[in-house]
RNA sequence: GUGGGCGUAGCUCAGCUGGUAGAGCGCCGCGUUGUGGUCGCGGAUGUCGCGGGUUCAAGUCCCGUCGUUCACCCCA
């Protein structure tokens, strides 16, 4: 076989870049259930119909077809899942009589989408879901949970740039929109639409685009008022009753509802925020999907901004239904692809070693190779992560071994004749006698570490 | 899916109007035969992404394709 070409859009990382990865994963599954939330997996594959339901079929949806698949067999089909709300919606209502609610969930998984690859865009990558769901009704103080636990998570990313969770409410925005006289359903939604696009077109280029729709100037130039209103706290409310006047909650019952929504989320999540973990209301992430009914997210990367949002979601009062149950929903979504794969590539982000040893045994000669295995099981008895060295060199080349992988510690067995074990960092140089039944390297050697390469 | 840029050594790249493929870094060996890194000396890098075409001659020009990247669409 010729040499292998890569495929499009199905990105893979080099172990070092992937040991990257799995500390996103892990930092973000533990905080997870920091917070209560059970981890579930769903199938890769949804009939069709499920998949399709929203009408949604400008998603390009993987098909899973058997190859000897004959005439007869036919049913609806399979396709692999674009996302992990929708199977999440299905998963709800098929074992929801053994569910307890309000359910809280995570669920870490590979989504597929046939789009065309970019930068942080990909075929096949990796999201990190987490939602609560009720049964008929869901208070809204999950929406403030929520967003904590994101945003927890995300800062307990340290290696991560800063980031910006910009958070918005629909019933707000329609809200306003209601008592600007703006009530047709498709005319809101073409406004919401074009104000999402604010953050690529000047504000000129939207505003006649608004008037494109039917606004009248005046009607235009307070929905952009509106939009511009970003805040990073509750100050937003005034501002909104600067534009609006000061009776317009009264106006629209539904703007008062919105604005007490994201004030009290605002409220909620303050003691998280710092320099690198912002959190601001802005009025303009409307969000394309046409489920959210309540709170919207975006997230912004600090020097990543290109890749669009990197952590996204939203309150659906209708996530799920049966019929005569309605399932209320607020989830978000991190896209732990969309973030890890350009920092890897772009800024060279590492863990400062290719591998999990954390000692590297050295090999007197091949008649000796048991000694040095029974130096590497004390060590792993105690949760030390080591391996022995491949082939008995000169110990300058074991050395290097261990330094071309980044181990951090070389372990010379005592000899037969009687001699010490000795143990040296390879770092400092420092060499001495040690216990493989006591020694232990400082727990930040223990495993690998992130670190960006112009560290190393 | 639509349109543009780019694909040369492991990496970053040079290679003029077509004329026998280069540098730096890295890698391997020796100096130093059981203690690496520094230094010195020596060595190997390669279907020039792939396929086809034009030509006496193609890394260089043309077409296709794959990869990559940007914009649109859409979104994590």
């Amino acid at each position: 076989m010729s040499k292998p070409t890569p495929l499009s859009g199905f990105p893979e990382l080099l172990p070092e870049q992937r040991a990257v990865e799995q500390q996103v994963l892990d930092t973000l599954r533990e905080v997870f259930e920091l917070h209560g939330f059970g981890g579930i997996e769903t199938r890769a594959v949804e009939p069709l119909d499920v998949l399709l339901r929203k009408g949604d079929t400008a998603k390009e949806v993987y098909l899973l077809r058997r190859l000897h698949e004959t005439a007869e067999e036919g049913h609806a089909g399979f396709g692999l899942h674009f996302d992990l709300t929708v199977p999440f919606a299905r998963y709800v209502l098929e074992h929801a009589g053994h569910l307890d609610f309000p359910f809280r969930r995570h669920q870490i998984q590979k989504v597929w989408r046939g789009e065309r690859p970019q930068d942080g865009r990909f075929r096949e990558f990796t999201q990190a879901d987490i939602d609560v769901v009720g049964r008929d009704v869901l208070p809204a103080h999950h929406d403030v949970e929520v967003t904590r636990v994101m945003v927890d998570a995300l800062r307990r990313l340290d290696f991560l740039p800063g980031f910006t969770l910009q958070v918005n409410n629909r019933k707000l925005v329609v809200g306003a929109y209601a008592a600007l006289g703006i009530t047709e359903p498709a005319l809101v939604d073409e406004v919401m639409r074009q104000v999402d696009k604010l953050d690529k077109l000047p504000a000129d280029a939207v505003r006649d685009a608004l008037v494109g729709a039917g606004l009248d100037g005046p009607t235009a130039d307070t929905v952009l008022a509106l939009a511009a209103i970003a805040t990073p706290d509750t100050s937003f409310t005034a501002e909104v009753a600067r534009v609006l006047g000061d009776d317009a909650r009264e106006r629209s019952p539904l703007l008062a509802e919105g604005l007490d929504e994201l004030a009290a989320l605002l409220a909620g999540v303050a003691d998280l925020v710092d320099d690198r973990t912002r959190v601001v209301a802005d009025l303009s992430i409307a969000r394309g999907l046409d489920y959210y009914t309540g709170t919207v997210f975006e997230t912004r990367l600090d020097g990543f901004e290109s890749l669009g949002s990197i952590c996204s979601g939203g309150r659906y009062d209708a996530l799920a239904t049966d019929g005569r149950t309605t399932y209320p929903g607020v989830g978000i979504s991190f896209g732990v692809s969309r973030v890890v794969v350009p920092l890897v590539t772009r800024t060279g982000l590492r863990t400062d070693r290719s591998v999990p040893s954390a000692v590297l045994v050295a090999l007197t000669d091949e008649a000796s190779r048991p000694a040095s295995d029974a130096v590497a099981a004390a060590l792993r008895a105690r949760g030390v992560p080591c391996e022995v060295v491949a082939s008995a060199q000169r110990f300058g080349k074991q050395i290097r071994y261990a330094e071309r992988r980044g181990i951090p510690y070389v372990w010379f067995p005592a000899d037969a004749e009687g001699g010490t074990h000795q143990v040296k960092d390879i770092r400092s140089g420092d060499q001495q006698d040690a216990d493989p039944a006591t020694w232990t390297p400082p727990t930040e050697d223990l495993r690998p570490r992130v670190q960006a390469k112009e560290q190393q």
